[in-house]
DNA sequence: ACACGGCACTTTAGCGTTTCAGTAGCCGAT
DNA sequence: ATCGGCTACTGAAACGCTAAAGTGCCGTGT
């Protein structure tokens, strides 16, 4: 509890409880071989002394950094306003939180940046596993991470992208199956989608699936994508709605852009529902908050956090793990869609 | 860039460069004692081994471990919708990036357990620096910091709450007189304000200045506190429009109450900005997307992290920081602040 | 011709842990 | 009484690096 000028190390602790370096350890560990009377005195000497073992000492010693690597891409504008990220990294941190493990972040300024952090951490050994997001099709570090099998690594994206890394995959084919025969059943026959960028591992998966449901329920489709930005959204909600037989129903990839497309739609003089439905792609307190709110695919992506920390402390602890599902979407009704106009 | 299979230390890369472990250590830190011939054959060497440093060993030899350590208050549905903190990341996040550090994050529960935190960290030298964040009046953290100088340790904080430690203070007291002055050239004289929690640090100077400025223009002023949430936002909102002689202005303390509270305020059928005018502090995407868009006391939070960022490292070189000032409040007017209504 | 300083290295000693290989003491079995 | 096998420890090596101190060599000034 006091302070001290000078470092304490095992070697305090030793003398002050009367054994070797050794036997502190062990003690400290949990590990057999010194007795429980010896046991309680170290204990008591090191937190008298405010003692810890030395994280680097430590951390050499058994090549275990008790640390997890996060690359966030750098785009403070959108990183900010889009509440996922930050819900991830609360269930992650959470979970990992429990035992003792932290988050080791860093912002990348783009792919390749991002791919030198990765090479770094494997050479350095300054994380026990990582996490992978946003990946796209073909991905340099899923080769990257294929090549460096030393470094559990698991991937949250869609199974059809990770190459048989271990994976916390979504159903997001499933959902737009949900969404779709959602606006389908209120009548709508002319839908489109505002989408994250088209490189984007999931855009993709959305895209065909989209591409897909829409052809066999006989509806009109119409796909722009964009960059995830709320400006993006509003832009492109302008130009869905400027042409002659514009949809009934625009479907956003984010919160972010539905709620600038909602915006948008009230410039224009459009209503929602009566005119135009929205739905968003995620839910957060923004779809509750506008006026009217608005219809969304709801996910718990703190559940997900929590759960790829699970999973990659598995990794880490040498068990296998394959391809795990995230709990399902749940459509999540508000007042931004309706009955599909006449005409 | 090929895979290896067994780990590679400083000792390949000297052997196959024909040197000692040290010229190599030498050549890779930029330090004197090796030709530039040699210096050039070792990177070239470690290049094609896939060679970094081990980070462990490094910072065990050095103690140094190129980490500033962040504790984020556990709140998953706070931290996700307030764009606050993830801007914040972002501006730590490129600077350090430029200086290759990292940012070691961990999620608290509660303040106990943040202490703690903070405690191993101290220990265990898990981190070169930390970047305290929300204090409280009175708060533990700043008592422990003053015991531990050798930990360097930067407020983010009005500086009259940090006792002489490190800090990145903001002008909230001047920012009140500029968004109480707005309201009342528009005709305000009844103002409310919705306030975070009233043991936060900056909920108390807030409180103060509102407080002093609106007594000397003679306005009436009402304060309800809250916990940051758009639940609580709204709910303040109905209660200050439920009474009689409600407040012609209201002003929030994050814009995601403001946007909740804006929501409000079209349930209750109260018409922004005719009957109520409404201003957030701290602006976002969010004040912008609302209808009608939300004036806001503006601020470059990204920016702020960029200058926190810039003080620790400062800190960590050994240089004095004292009390350095962010970048001003400006106020961006939008549609949701109008003349006071008569009567 | 000779000390001298500087350069380009090498050797060695940490950094603070963990862990492996002993070892001393004791107890029970023979 | 002797041996083997525990238990409860100790000593020292290993982890992979940095940095201080040491060494050989060469060019220079006198």
């Amino acid at each position: 509890m006091a302070a001290h000028k000078t470092k304490v190390t095992i070697f305090d602790v030793a003398k002050a409880s009367g054994v070797s370096s050794s036997a502190v350890s062990y003690a400290l560990n949990g590990k057999p071989g010194v007795s429980d009377a010896t046991r309680a005195k170290v204990l008591k000497v090191a937190r008298e002394l405010g003692w810890k073992p030395n994280g680097a000492a430590q951390a050499l010693a058994q090549s275990k950094t008790r640390r997890i690597g996060l690359v966030l891409g750098y785009d403070p504008q959108l990183l900010a306003v889009e509440p996922y990220m930050m819900s991830l990294i609360s269930g992650l941190g959470a979970e990992l939180e429990k035992q003792d493990y932290s988050l080791l972040v860093r912002l990348s300024m783009d792919g390749d940046e991002e791919e030198g952090i990765i090479q770094d951490w494997i050479a350095t050994g300054n994380v026990d596993a990582l996490l992978l997001l946003n990946l796209e099709i073909g991905d340099p570090r899923i080769d990257l991470m294929k090549h460096n099998p030393q470094m559990p690594t698991l991937a949250l994206a869609d199974a059809s992208l990770t190459a048989g890394l271990p994976t916390l995959t979504s159903d997001d084919a499933g959902a737009v199956g949900i969404a779709v025969q959602y606006l389908y059943d209120l009548g709508h026959r002319r839908i489109a989608r505002v989408a994250g960028p088209e490189e984007l591992g999931h855009s993709y998966i959305r895209d065909a699936a989209f591409s897909q449901i829409t052809t066999e329920l006989g509806m009109r489709y119409r796909c722009l994508h964009t960059d995830y930005t709320p400006e993006a959204g509003a832009d492109a909600t302008k130009r869905l709605l400027s042409v002659s037989s514009a949809p009934t129903a625009i479907i956003y990839d984010n919160d972010v852009m539905a709620l600038a497309g909602e915006s948008q739609a009230a410039v224009l003089g459009v209503k929602v529902p009566d005119e135009l439905s929205i739905m968003s792609w995620d839910d957060s307190f923004m779809c509750e908050a506008a006026h009217p709110g608005i219809t969304a695919l709801h996910r718990d992506i703190v559940g997900s956090g929590r759960m790829a920390a699970q999973l990659m402390l598995k990794l880490i602890n040498g068990e296998e793990v394959g391809v795990e599902e995230e709990s399902p979407y749940a459509l999540k009704e508000r007042e931004s869609t309706a009955p599909a106009p006449k005409g």
